[in-house]
DNA sequence: TTGAAAGCGCTAACAA
DNA sequence: TTGTTAGCGCTTTCAA
């Protein structure tokens, strides 16, 4: 291993030095020992001792990735694509940036603080945590923080956090359903909480706007696992003859109705209609293709990265809260039923 | 941030006493201050700062999972559950033993060997990339290396790899092919290296054995992205009356090539039988169900992650050189031609 | 423009 | 059983 001690050494020159000359220090040296000690440190192949540096300031170019992730074996399958694709995206803009990427998966947050404290990570992103959780690691830790699609319910906005216009675009997505005649609409999620409640309230507000009542047993808690899921679409398909359209909360879901329907004998979307969110390859890669609303997790990905990067920095966000965009994407799934 | 020197001060004991009871070292301490010791450990919260510690012992705890990943958007976009369902497990063993995961996209050697120097990490785990990849890696590299589905030419056993036996698995699964009477098998991939590779031959193979010719033209490469694939698919459309089953190298194709199909109004497995690879989420979520494979992704980083920590610990490990089995599961997607 | 020296928090060899 | 001490590689203050 090459030290800058090493290459001070060889020079004959200090190691403060190389040290400044490797931190573009340029002003205190002069040209021809810059160029030296550049040379030699090409020469020599230097690569620097993070883990010293980290301990000299106090900071370790370091950001950590907490993540809620599937870690029991079988249940929890739903292998996401949309944690995939961010992950993939945070790890690549963390990296460009000159950071590296600690993955760390787990909801405690006195375990994430733990991490955070004992590599001296220079900030965290966190990924699929509940608002109590979110709020606990703000508590506890001094870091800068950033979340993704995270709904705290105290409109304290001092979170950072990206996230989607959940609520909006559900609504919208709601609205097409109506204009396509459908008032007997079902709403279908695995919990009402943080991003599930928002599209549920969209939905709501679309229905009350156009005058249609929202009746309470209109919504279906998805349960866990196949056996879960499964077990609701029973529940979905006795009911069948009440409804026109489902409004599921991700793709995932629907895509698996669409299945489910398939089997049962029952048309997409000649006898229902079902539309997804996300826009998945969950929902290119079912027949009939699922009418959905298109989100960009590598734009969440890479605001997020930028939102710790500037926080890391001290710069101050002007946006705190930011919320992104989705877009309405109409394929086969949707039937028109206006007469 | 407490540290071992505050609380030495506190009892009045020694930073190396503290030390050692952090460590176990209890047989060097007596009863007592160890119970103190402890107690105040408790009381003030404390918590290493890995990095010195990296620094004194040359180790840090930390291992790198160096993976490919899809990292320019839009491209790509197979978002491989292979791989998704791989990296939580790792990051749940990893951190199950004690150690912390540094997520490390790149397929560049030098890069790789720069990041694993520079943080002293203890071992790595790499995912995805090809022999050549890994050769230059294993050269460079001084430390515990486990690679995941990696197969090399040069049978030099000297690397510690955790695969499938794919030639193996393919085989089976096109022996069930001939044995429900087909014969006209096309294969399809989008490459004919390592693990690809190595299904093709034991397709080849199955074929060989029964007597049955290998064409040529029965290779269908699946171009790149979603336009690649498609103008593959157009291809094998034009010839479809050449075949009777259709042989993809991965579930992702094959429920891709499904849906393609029913938009094409040709049905599976009436009209074309086929057969997929991984048992993922795609093999379940498709309609007719896909015949495939079944391999267990969870066994794969568990096994991977088992090895790198012995390699670490020094211990010598009886095979190097580990292919775990797949099952074949039949599904909806073959159909029987025998008369 | 350059260098000496102290210190980041922890470990480990050695001494007491 | 406990403590002293040097040092891991780097940064940074301050002096030269």
């Amino acid at each position: 291993m090459v030290t800058i001690k090493q290459i001070a050494a060889e020079l004959d020159v200090s190691p403060t030095t190389v040290s400044n000359v490797i931190h573009g220090n340029t002003k205190e040296v002069s040209p021809q020992t810059i160029q030296r000690v550049r040379k030699k440190i090409e020469e020599l192949q230097y690569i620097p001792n993070m883990n010293a540096r980290s301990l000299a300031r106090s900071s370790s170019k370091m950001i950590g990735l907490i993540i809620r992730y599937p870690t029991m074996e079988g249940k929890n399958v739903v292998q996401d694509p949309f944690n995939s694709e961010l992950i993939g995206v945070i790890e690549n803009e963390v990296r460009k940036l000159g950071y590296f990427l600690m993955l760390y998966a787990s909801d405690k947050a006195d375990e994430i603080q733990k991490m955070a404290i004992t590599w001296n990570v220079d900030g965290i992103i966190s990924l699929g945590l509940n608002a109590a959780e979110c709020r606990k690691m703000k508590e506890n830790l001094k870091i800068p923080l950033v979340f993704i699609d995270c709904y705290f319910q105290d409109d304290d906005e001092s979170y950072t956090n990206v996230g989607l216009k959940d609520r909006e675009c559900a609504k919208r997505i709601t609205e097409y359903l109506i204009g396509m005649g459908h008032k007997k609409i079902a709403f279908l999620a695995d919990n009402l909480v943080g991003v599930d409640y928002e599209r549920w309230q969209g939905y709501r507000e679309a229905l009350e706007e156009h005058r249609i009542p929202v009746q309470k047993d209109s919504f279906f808690q998805i349960g866990f696992g196949t056996a879960g899921i499964i077990e609701t679409y029973d529940k979905v398909f006795r009911r069948i003859s009440e409804f026109t359209a489902l409004f599921f909360a991700s793709d995932y879901y629907a895509s698996f109705a669409v299945n489910y329907f398939y089997d049962k004998g029952i048309r997409v979307p000649e006898d229902i209609s079902v539309v997804g969110f996300d826009d998945n390859i969950f929902a290119r890669n079912t027949r009939p293709r699922l009418t959905t609303m298109r989100q960009n997790p590598s734009e969440k990905g890479r605001t997020a990265v930028a939102q710790v990067l500037r926080l890391i920095k001290g710069e101050r966000i002007p946006v705190l809260n930011i919320r992104l965009d989705a877009e309405l994407v109409i394929r086969d799934s949707v039937m028109d039923i206006r007469k």
